[in-house]
This record gives structure tokens, C-alpha cells and sequence, in this order.
DNA sequence: AAGGCTGAGTTCATTTGTCAAACCCTGATA
DNA sequence: TATCAGGGTTTGACAAATGAACTCAGCCTT
């Protein structure tokens, strides 16, 4: 983004000013996003995220109720079956908003550190299009809701 | 994503195989992530760094070599006028395909942490059209070469 | 040649956060 | 009434972050 000659000293926005910045205030280490990543995916017990992303539950119970507190997931009760009420941890429209991020990081991660194939497909649901997040012109830009993910057989690394 | 009925149980896509995970693995914590911003907009030398995020020094040290050893950052040397020999970090390409990240990440905190105006404009260089990261098509996605940004002036918070 | 300055670190003592295991609490069921 | 399991909290050992002090090398001045 620039050559070593002429280097800017500082950065174009200070740091108060920019969403980056703030944004990772929120979410500021990888157990909170491997959690909102559970999220994305509707997986939202404890046990069902602790188990799988191995964190401590002292870690997981600080980290979800930091995502309550601030306004990216819900506790909601619900029942399962002839069981007791039980709670999962859902995103709101908030939270909802970083799944382009986790989705943008996943295809980063895919490209340089893989061997560049997704183990999720992401398609248009109304028109079956191949979707990606990437830098594109506005008006070209599709809401979540046009999202559908389906897993890719038979990969594996 | 999903209601809290009928939940699943895990996420469609293991750990190992998902490239948001891995990622985490290379950039997993707060420092790093602005440090790869300052980058971004060519601030690369050490101190620069240091002054404008406030990171202590020996975090510092350790994060821009873990960034180069990774294959995101070289650490090249330069003159700048009159002056003895200094090295600079630059992104690599590999370092540089984080940018969508960041810019999305941006986005996010822009629309939910602050009114919803970015101090950052994204324009396309060649049409001069507004540009973001979003979900998009795969053919509508656009290098990253082609993306031009401005301060918005006068904007604060 | 001696001394000083500066950028870019390293070292070190202290505080803070993470970890895993053990413990607790609540509501449903036997 | 006792028991059981999910969903936590507490605990104490351990690791990482912090900020101040120190180091080191190269250029600049005298």
C-alpha cells in the first residue's frame, strides 16, 4: 500500500475515530471470535461451544456475558423436547453484522493458510450465485439475509 | 441464523478445516490487529507504531517479528533523506489480502459503534464509485488494487 | 577520537489474565 | 426427599502483558 521511501508517519484516522479500532474493543481476542463463530452457526449452548472450541468455562462465561452486555448476543429460553427450560446464546442484528467479517477472515484463512479451497460454500439464495465477501461497489453489495452456506464434502485441510 | 428451537449442536465445519480458525491462529489478539491496520496505511516503522496505539515496546518487538516470521510482514531498510539506514515493516501479499478484513471490521464499527459514518472513504480509483466490503457475488468482488481511501474531514466520532 | 543523540530494541519486577479442577446452584425427575 | 445434569463460579498455579530502566549500534558534532 506503499513503497518504503516516503513512509506516512501516522495513520490517515486516529484511533478514536475509526470502527476498526473501536470494533475491537468489542471483540478483542480469539476466544471471542471463535465464540461468535459458534454463533453464526446457530450453535449457542455452553457445553455445545465450550466442548468444541476447548475454552474454559470461567473464559466462556466471562466472554458470553461481555457479548450480552454488550448488545451482540441474547440469552433465550427454550425447551428441548420433554426437557426442562434451558438458554442459548443468540446473536442479535448486531452480532449479525461481524458475520461478514468472520466470513471475510474465513476467506483469508482458506486462501493463505489452506490449500485455497473453502470447506463452506457460500451461495445466493435466491439466485444460487457463488458469493464471497469482498471489496466490491456498494450497489453491488447483498444483505445476509440472501446468504445460504452449505458444507463442502470431503475436505479436509 | 437460526431460532432457539431446534438448535444445532455444532458447527457445520471443524476447527482444523476452517480458515476463520486458522487465521486466528496468526492474528489472535488486539495488538496485532492494529498494528496490521497501521500497515495498512503504510505506517511501518517502529516507533510510529508504538506512539500512535500506545502498545508497551517488548509487545511490540514480539508481535512485528511473530508478523514476520508468519509471512505477513518484511522488514525492510530505507533512507529517509540525510539519515543513517532504518527498516520499516511492510505488508506482504499475503499480509496485504488481511485488508478486507480490516475494512470490514471498520464498517462494523462504523455502522454499530459510532452514527454510521466512517472517517474513511472507499472509492473505486478507476470509476471513482463507493466501494465497502460486503457479500457480493464472486464476479462483482474487486481487487484490492483498485481501491483508493480518504480521510473524511471534519468527522469526529 | 570522544562524546552524545536516537531509533530500536531487551531485560526485569509487578500486575493482570488464563487455565484446569473442584465446587455450587437450580429446576426437573424418580 | 434424594438425585441428576446443565450451567455456571471459585480457586490457586501458571503464563502473558505492562511499563520503567537498561542496552546497543550508527551517525553527528566537536
Amino acid at each position: 500500500m506503499s513503497n518504503p521511501d516516503n513512509l506516512p508517519r501516522k495513520a490517515p484516522v486516529a484511533l478514536e475515530d475509526c470502527g476498526a479500532a473501536r470494533a475491537l474493543d468489542v471483540v478483542p481476542d480469539r476466544w471471542t471470535w471463535l465464540i461468535l463463530r459458534h454463533l453464526m452457526y446457530g450453535v449457542g449452548r455452553f457445553a455445545d461451544i465450550q466442548d468444541d472450541i476447548g475454552i474454559p468455562k470461567s473464559v466462556l462465561s466471562a466472554r458470553l456475558a461481555a457479548l450480552v452486555d454488550q448488545g451482540l448476543a441474547d440469552k433465550q429460553p427454550y425447551r428441548d423436547g420433554t426437557a426442562r427450560t434451558r438458554h442459548a446464546y443468540v446473536l442479535t442484528r448486531k452480532g449479525r453484522g461481524l458475520v461478514p467479517v468472520i466470513l471475510a477472515l474465513m476467506h483469508w484463512g482458506d486462501t493463505h493458510l489452506k490449500d485455497g479451497e473453502s470447506a463452506l460454500a457460500l451461495t445466493d439464495r435466491r439466485t444460487g450465485a457463488p458469493l464471497r465477501v469482498a471489496l466490491t461497489p456498494e450497489d453491488a453489495a447483498l444483505p445476509l439475509r440472501r446468504l445460504r452456506y452449505r458444507p463442502v464434502q470431503g475436505r479436509t485441510g
